[in-house]
DNA sequence: CTGTTAGCGCTTTCAG
DNA sequence: CTGAAAGCGCTAACAG
């Protein structure tokens, strides 16, 4: 920056107000330095200038290590959010073993400005403590309650999976099972709840025996599904509470000879990649990945520019999307399951 | 960290050199200033450290706007496979728009102590410049082909290609035909030679009917498989340039009620998270991701180290994996294609 | 409008 | 082994 100061013959305040586009330069000045950098192919050092205006442009995006096609539309989605408002991504993956210090470790902290925590596996305290530290965040997608305070985006789960229901129960469902996800995660019992919900809204009483819970993996969908039609009296439909679980069910029903959605209607939730490619196509609950990651950026943003933000929780809804996974519930079924 | 130097009673120099294991500390006094660091919460601005001793921390990770499968496996390769050199992603979007100076705005220069390119857009003289100049760089992936120099790693494309013609031509396959990506990315431009290679080494001539170009995508896929289909005298096999464009290639061949691999077998390239769930199951062609992701990095981490590197272009051998998409052709294949 | 100057928080010789 | 001091490159008052 000085060689650039030199060679256009004004000072380094110059230089730093044309390159920031802040304070007035005037026309000429400006565009003599421009050339001058330009030549000299000068870019300037973000070190330094957030070590001495405090901004480093960076924000850190902490997740936990995971291949779910949800994850990468989360990603992606978050970092051009963040582009956005011109703010880059720096990835942390939560690992607890590697730093006794937690988040404030994988933060790294003097480089990020903030941070976008996806699915802590951090406990709400830990996440409320650098919060109060005065530290940015904002939690995508919660994995477990946060204690109020610390501003949150999730999708509506509770409404997703009454909407699923309610679709089956159109359809002319009446025993639906639920292949869920781990016990305790937000999503695994909002969605229950929804579920819950939508049946007692018709009279059905839930039968425990019809909910499975697995790890949102397929194959342990395939083992939950599985057990579910394994029952007595196996249900004619199943909410899976996500697509890789909707698969695992597809595949536990087929390996018993019942088609999808012939004998059995299956329901997945996400509406990831996969959804739409396998067979049958899936109907499932749409997250709106996107719209999240915008939302929650801008709660970040909001926080970096020094305002406090208003809404601490934020659900955005989700959509059915009904695609070839469930039909109404056929005789068939019935006898195969009378056999 | 002057504050912890006050509280432990030592310089800020000391606290330096215990926080970052350099030089010599005696026992006591590190355990101390350990503590205090400890109780204060103290954490290292970065900004300042790389300011003073050049050390970020942080690598540049520049990829086009994508979300195909086989791109979040591979960024998340990369992120830890850095995360094992202590080194963090920054990603940045290759927005060729938003910046003049392409790369060298994208690079956060002064934040990043180089970058891992995937899939550049970016021209190999530009790349070269700005590696010359001193930048660290390694393109993973190279879509056009690289002037020597600029180091970079890439499946064994033409291998690949080759092999998975062998397992159509054992099959007894002597029609096969290509569904390939762009022309003029080297991903494409290898496979068909691997292609052509293959066919040849049994003294088929490549017949240019039957290789249709497509764009990596399910619908480009689709069309160009059934341009291939309609063919008077159809392919019995083809192979498809990633699987996006095999799971189109299926989807057109289910739509003129032909059955895969019945009367089309299909091999596909990438074994993305997508193939084993499809029905059938595809049989594809497995580009090593995270090998390919953790060499590059280690060529960047010897880089970074100071060392320059031997080996300018690495290709990574590819695998076969058979699933369910290929079978012997069928005579039915043929009845079919003379009505 | 533009130049001067004082640090930002840390690393690193160089003395003690 | 430890402390003092000189910047790293830049921004942000504050003068002119």
């Amino acid at each position: 920056m000085r060689d650039v100061a030199r060679a256009a013959g004004v000072s380094v305040a110059t230089i730093s107000r044309v390159v920031n586009r802040s304070g007035e330069v005037a026309a000429p000045t400006r565009e003599h330095v421009l050339e001058v950098v330009r030549e000299l192919g000068y870019a300037t050092n973000r070190s330094a200038s957030a070590l001495s205006g405090g901004r480093t442009g960076l924000v850190g995006v902490v997740l936990p290590r995971m291949r779910a096609p949800y994850f990468d539309v989360l990603v992606d989605a978050i970092v051009h959010a963040l582009i956005e408002h011109d703010l880059r991504a720096v990835i942390c993956p939560s690992l607890r073993e590697h730093g006794e210090s937690g988040l404030l470790d994988t933060l790294v902290p003097g480089v990020t400005e903030g941070a976008v925590v996806v699915l802590p596996s951090e406990s709400s305290a830990e996440l409320r403590a650098v919060h109060e530290r005065g530290y940015p965040l904002v939690v995508l997608d919660p994995k477990t309650p946060l204690e109020p305070g610390i501003p949150s985006v999730s999708a509506a789960n509770t409404s997703g999976a009454v909407a699923a229901v309610e679709h089956l129960i159109e359809l002319g469902h009446r025993r639906i099972g639920a292949v869920t996800g781990p016990p305790g995660w937000c999503a695994t019992e909002e969605r229950l709840s929804g579920y819950r919900a939508a049946l007692a809204s018709v009279g059905i009483v839930p039968e425990p025996s019809l909910i499975a819970p697995a790890d949102f993996e397929v194959a342990g969908g395939r083992t939950a599904a599985d057990r579910l039609l394994s029952l007595r009296e196996p249900p004619t439909a199943v909410l899976a509470f996500n697509d890789n679980l909707a698969v695992g069910t597809c595949q536990a029903a087929r390996a018993r000879g019942l088609s999808v959605p012939g004998d059995l209607s299956v329901v997945g939730f996400d509406d990831s990649a996969q959804a739409a490619l396998v067979t049958p196509p899936l109907t499932t609950v749409r997250q709106p990945l996107d719209e999240m990651a915008r939302v929650a950026v801008g709660l970040l943003v909001r926080q970096l520019a020094g305002g406090s933000i208003e809404p601490l929780r934020i659900d955005l809804a989700t959509s059915l999307v009904v695609r070839g996974s469930t039909a109404p519930p056929t005789l068939r079924g019935h006898a195969v399951q009378a056999a």
